[in-house]
RNA sequence: GCGGGCGUAGCUCAGUUGGAUAGAGCAUCCGCCUUCUAAGCGGAAUGUCGUGGGUUCGAGUCCCGCCGCCCGCGCCA
């Protein structure tokens, strides 16, 4: 899809592709600074070399032999040195942005570079029978970001929650219900509850690492392999807790995702996949990319990655005939190349996984399956608690994600009341409990997706929850100002002449308006919903030079307000667009 | 040992396939609410881009060495 400042940049290239100067695979433009009066330029170095020329000389050369027709997007062309530095001209971009926009509507920015083509995109993963806590938020929020700015650029996305319902703790669990008895409640409460009757027979079994299941249960008691045995061979007893389980974590996580607008077309757990695990080890063994060892393991040694280096050897089978996670993975990639065909498959997971990823890749391939499939693994980064030390429940210093999202949401509660008790805004108690919601949560999906997610972070709460700068309750806050404008303002004019839109505040939002098309496609290619983040924060700190300097109610004619407020409402339009492909809300007013 | 990631202002981070004077927020200091919401705006100050080489018209960005921190490397997920 082209926009108006890919419109821009296909006229430069075609504009030096006519001089006949310049070869055109040498044609590369780039972004001025910020201090260079242009708006896009091209550097003459290579091209100039090429033909054996200074390159002011040929910027020289360029700028006098490029014609610009009036009606052009081009607003001038200019050699500054070896750069020949292009602007854009005001009235066609004023006129052009304020269409897309209101053409677009809640569909600006996006594209149709996916068209066709489906991407699968797993994501937040969380155990069954355990609260969701900071080791989830990060996969849940990048990854539904992800699947947001993917759907946008016109891919058809299958989210899925890759949930962990399978394994050797499930055995743990129901021998911990048999002995403790099955816990009551409701919600995360149900939960907790289980995570304690876990770890407490943990305990009894001479483990205190309940936290991350490195436990070796080995020997230690029968009646949890038992369990674990009987729940494999679907014993009616084991199914029914082991079911009741499940509908627990799905229940109790589900309000969650509901407040970070989180959703999946479908949740299947590593269980589900059962079924196709002992084709698999038959495959691997057949293509003789395995080893059975004489204990009975089934070893994949010397498997070169796709770059053709050694991966280190890894088991796909134990010695006890059970498979592994890894197992379960390949299997789970043959099942969605049959069932949906995607393009590509997206793992918004954990970096330490990384290993573990491209030995699945490469099995996966090795095995014949996903030829046509870009597998992606998109690594985040490990969250430390304030003093730089690993969290885990085991030392109690667990963060969980509802306490969390509370947290922040009673904060964002308390600042409203301030700013009423100021006089500063005036709202219902319903609207200050919804706005203290989209508010709350927000801050806390904004401090994961504001910066590259391969980062580490380190829990600061005056941070996390701040509500200044760089933060999600500052976009909020221009949205809901420039909302707050169109209000007063009532009715929106049908039309109005942008041409008028000729001040540099107006135009630096125009600008600012025009580059989301392309941010939105290089957060989609790069992974990376900070771009949009970045991009966010960027805008709003436009339109606050424009709110500072230029009145919008009270601009000088009726056709100057006209054309402002249009300009007010594509801002609106457009950071909420970029908003929600954060899974950030746009209250109308704060 | 091998592999992956990171190293940019006191702190937290941006910095497109190498391009023009390395940018924000927080914190500090100084200003701005009779005017569309001050969750805001302006200004001041802050840098051997970990380090040493190399590649070239040009390197925070690419290549090599080294240092520091985090992580991973068969029967957990």
């Amino acid at each position: 899809m082209k926009y108006v400042l890919d419109r821009f940049a296909d006229e430069i290239r075609s504009a030096i592709n006519t001089t006949g100067r310049v070869p055109p695979d040498l044609i590369e433009l780039a972004e001025p600074k910020a201090n260079v009066p242009a708006d896009l330029a091209f550097p003459c170095f290579r091209a100039a070399k090429a033909s054996n020329m200074a390159p002011a000389q040929l910027a020289q050369q360029l700028a006098s032999a490029i014609k610009i027709s009036r009606d052009s997007l081009i607003g001038g062309v200019e050699a500054a040195g070896p750069f020949l530095n292009f602007t854009v001209n005001r009235r066609q971009l004023a006129q052009n942005v304020l269409a897309e926009v209101g053409q677009q509507g809640q569909h600006f920015g996006g594209d149709d570079l996916g068209q066709g083509q489906k991407v699968v995109v797993e994501y937040s993963s969380p155990n069954i029978a355990r609260r969701m806590h900071v080791g989830h938020i990060r996969s849940t929020i990048i990854g539904q970001s992800l699947n947001n700015i993917l759907s946008f650029l016109g891919y058809e996305t299958i989210s899925d929650n890759h949930l962990g319902d399978y394994g050797k703790q499930f055995g743990t669990l129901l021998a911990a219900i048999e002995k403790f008895g099955r816990p009551e409640g409701e919600g995360e409460s149900i939960l907790a509850k289980l995570e304690e009757i876990y770890s407490r027979y943990n305990r009894l079994l001479g483990s205190i690492n309940a936290d991350d299941f490195d436990a070796d249960a080995a020997g230690a008691d029968d009646t949890a392999r038992a369990w674990s045995l009987k729940l494999e061979q679907n014993d009616p007893t084991a199914r029914e807790l082991w079911q009741w389980m499940v509908q627990a974590t799905l229940q109790a996580n589900q309000r969650n995702y509901d407040r970070l607008a989180v959703r999946f077309d479908t949740q299947h757990g590593e269980s589900f996949y059962a079924d196709m695990l002992p084709s698999v080890l038959g495959q691997v063994e057949e293509a003789g990319l395995a080893e059975r060892e004489a204990g009975g393991a089934l070893v994949v040694k010397g498997l070169p990655d796709r770059n053709g280096k050694e991966l280190p050897t890894f088991l796909v089978q134990r010695s006890d005939g059970a498979t592994l996670y890894l197992t379960r993975d390949i299997a789970t990639i043959i099942y969605r190349e049959q069932t949906y065909h995607p393009a590509k498959i997206v793992y918004a997971v954990d970096q330490r996984q990384e290993l573990h990823f491209r030995q699945v890749f490469a099995l996966t391939k090795a095995l014949g399956y996903a030829r046509d499939i870009e597998l992606v693994h998109v690594p985040f980064g490990t969250i430390f608690g304030p003093n730089g030390e690993a969290l885990s429940t085991r030392k109690g210093n667990m963060v969980y994600l509802e306490a969390l999202l509370d947290d922040a949401v009673a904060r964002a509660k308390s600042i409203i009341e301030q700013k009423l008790s100021e006089g500063k805004t005036d709202l219902t108690p319903e609207q200050v409990a919804e706005i203290a919601e989209q508010v709350g949560v927000g801050a806390v999906i904004y401090n994961d997706l504001y910066q590259d997610p391969k980062r580490n972070i380190t829990l600061d709460w005056e941070r996390m929850l701040s509500f200044e700068g760089n933060s999600a309750p500052y976009l909020q806050y221009t949205h809901a100002r420039c909302r707050s404008i169109l209000r007063e303002a009532g009715t929106l004019p049908a039309t109005c002449d942008a041409q008028l839109l000729e001040a540099e505040q107006e135009l630096a939002v125009l600008k600012q308006l025009a580059r989301f098309p392309e941010a939105v496609r290089r957060a989609g290619g790069n992974y990376a919903p900070y771009v949009i983040a970045d991009w966010l924060y960027t805008t709003a700190r436009e339109f606050a030079r424009f709110y500072r300097d230029l009145s919008v109610l009270k601009a000088a004619t009726p056709e100057l307000r006209a054309a402002r407020l249009q300009l007010v409402a594509a801002t609106a339009q457009a950071l909420a667009n970029g908003l929600a492909l954060l899974g950030i809300g746009a209250p109308e007013r704060m």
